[in-house]
DNA sequence: TTCCGTGCAAATGGTTTGCAATCAT
DNA sequence: ATGATTGCAAACCATTTGCACGGAA
């Protein structure tokens, strides 16, 4: 299921702990290890990868990496209040989150209704159609989230 | 092209109790006045609103139609898997629901994340860029939801 | 030293489910 | 009559929160 589609010349725009602490500090808040530890995950699995709450906690045990339940929740919220993570809305699971990175703003997923199977795709029409919508009615935009639900050819075969 | 639905004759495209029974009676379930109920509140207040399932179970009580929420919950489950109803991720409250119609593959919603105020727009440029998406992996697309979040007008002056 | 952040456990709130009674067919 | 459906309440589960301790600044 590798959509190809991250082909290379990422400028890394991620923060990494020093941009991370600088962040806090504007917002009177502090660089812990544990805010270390979730977004370094995110940035080790790099952008294509949705994960809940639970499995980030998941993978950081498996990493050695203490993390409680609690406190990734808190550090999502934080995160992407901080606009480094992006919640997605997909229609299968609870919440998910992803690394934010400019490309995302225009940075869309395809659902299969029938077994979950997801696929990334851009398309730079659907920006433009959502800043249409947000000047239309005096809204600022801050990102638009197209989800596309659809049948993969295994499923649409069974039905 | 999901939801065929009735051949011939070209009624109503939304489905009374008649279609509805028929819907059901195909499936081997049973038309029940709760049932009814669910989906007439639906069309009475046409496609434009999203509610929830305690909305829902609110509006009937105040119609004076005893129906528990239990069973909101377990009806608007199955209308959706009818396709009657549609099934919306707005990022801010929970699931909401909507009645569905072939308006909806290109009926979005921007949603201001300061106040929760939604604002709907059409698109048919989203539209296509969700059909050349499907097209490209194979799948075969049942309805796209473009979600913009957004600052409306009075909650971007505040920040 | 100051308080922000963490961990834990308890609380929460939306959604689901077991079961006996009820109703559509 | 038969089995699907409902209502109620208890069960669930993801997420949030109160509180005391520990650690960044």
């Amino acid at each position: 299921m590798p959509a190809p589609s991250n082909a290379g010349t990422v400028v890394a725009a991620v923060p990494t702990s020093e941009g991370l602490r600088s962040s806090l500090h504007d917002r009177g808040q502090r660089l812990t290890p544990q805010r270390q530890r979730v977004l370094a995950l995110f940035e080790r699995i790099g952008e294509g990868t949705h994960l809940s709450a639970e499995e980030v906690h998941q993978r950081l045990l498996r990493a050695q990496e203490r993390v409680s339940l609690a406190t990734v929740y808190r550090t999502l919220r934080l995160l992407s209040s901080m606009g480094l993570l992006q919640e997605l809305e997909l229609p299968e699971g609870g919440r998910r989150f992803e690394l934010a990175g400019d490309a995302h703003r225009d940075h869309h997923h395809m659902v299969c209704v029938g077994c979950g199977r997801t696929e990334e795709f851009e398309s730079t029409a659907v920006l433009t159609a959502g800043e249409a919508a947000a000047g239309l009615h005096g809204f600022r935009l801050l990102d638009c989230v197209l989800t596309v639900r659809a049948l993969c050819p295994r499923c649409a075969e069974r039905s």
